[in-house]
DNA sequence: CCTAGATCATCAGTATACTGTCAATCAACA
DNA sequence: TGTTGATTGACAGTATACTGATGATCTAGG
């Protein structure tokens, strides 16, 4: 049985790579959608903040890194950000003063009902170019692979931890 | 006939959208790939980037960025550090003073060769937790679909302009 | 009550990404 | 030959990511 051949040190080999293709997937992915949403001056990880705590209203910005899965350093400029444009504000907890709770703005509600058709469309651009039946199995294998590594990234999702804030004797 | 039903604005429907599973998956790579090669002090991006400069030494930025489909502005910065490591050098190209050609230093092309056996690591981890036939099938997917969408990205890929630096007569 | 450990927000530092601009240089053409 | 347009490298500005440190605050235990 011949050992296995030691792979060549070439660009075809990076091409090739799992990481390679998930960085290059991940540019074109941010790229068709802020060409899709560039009318709303909102980012993808801005998008995914204001679902969130539209999802969650009330929530801190520690628990909300760990509903989306972004570094917490991270989130704090992009909540600045969010906090400027008047899609958010920030209220202190009362009964917590470390802790200030994150809420939509009618504004942040608005563009969140306006952006969605623009983001649909985004989403559906990513996988346009494969057959239908190649999308569901792209989409299955991917959602099966990241959460399956969940623990491997620095940042592992706890959709669960968004519960906490509603009460703690849960 | 009825129409589509409006998406819901949850974040269930943000986790299952492919936007979200590939900056997922590419975090979750970039951390694997830096616990496996943390003794070595490169980036997924400066790797890719000595790999590309050891396959066509004397490329220039310009085409090292489009070979590797890596921004422009950015890979100024990427070869500025591994100028700073010693491992690669960078000579005016002697007919047009615009250029500065890269090349691998001796320990640009010594640690490629150690870290080699890391990176093979860290890419089997990365798909680790499928079936070796679901691997495949995704590996076939992205292939096919970071093809297809090569130019929806700003910076697309573009293999063969490496081969321009050779000779312009072609 | 007071301290030890945990939690929260913030900041400093590094590394990717992308947009847009600029000067130096080159190539092509009138 | 002199100018136009393209190319190259560099830079400024914004936005994600991650590491590590810090101070304010809370909780638990003594």
């Amino acid at each position: 049985m011949p050992s296995k051949p030691a792979p060549p040190i070439t660009i075809d080999a990076v091409y090739a790579a799992p990481g390679y293709l998930f960085r290059r997937m991940q540019q074109i992915a941010v790229s068709i959608f802020m060409e899709e949403c560039k009318a709303f001056d909102l980012t993808p990880v801005q998008y995914a903040a204001l679902i969130a705590i539209h999802t969650h209203p009330g929530i801190d910005a520690t628990r909300l890194s760990a509903v989306i899965a972004f570094d917490r350093s991270t989130l704090g400029s992009v909540i600045e950000r969010l906090q400027a444009k008047d899609f958010i504000e920030r209220k202190p907890a009362p009964e917590d003063k470390r802790i200030k709770l994150l809420y939509l703005t009618k504004s942040g509600a608005a563009i969140l009902r306006e952006i969605i058709p623009a983001v649909e469309r985004a989403q559906a651009r990513m996988l346009e170019p494969l057959k239908p039946a190649d999308r569901k199995a792209l989409m299955g294998l991917l959602v099966q692979l990241v959460d399956l590594n969940n623990e491997a990234s620095r940042v592992p999702l706890r959709a669960e931890d968004a519960l906490e804030h509603l009460g703690k004797g849960g």
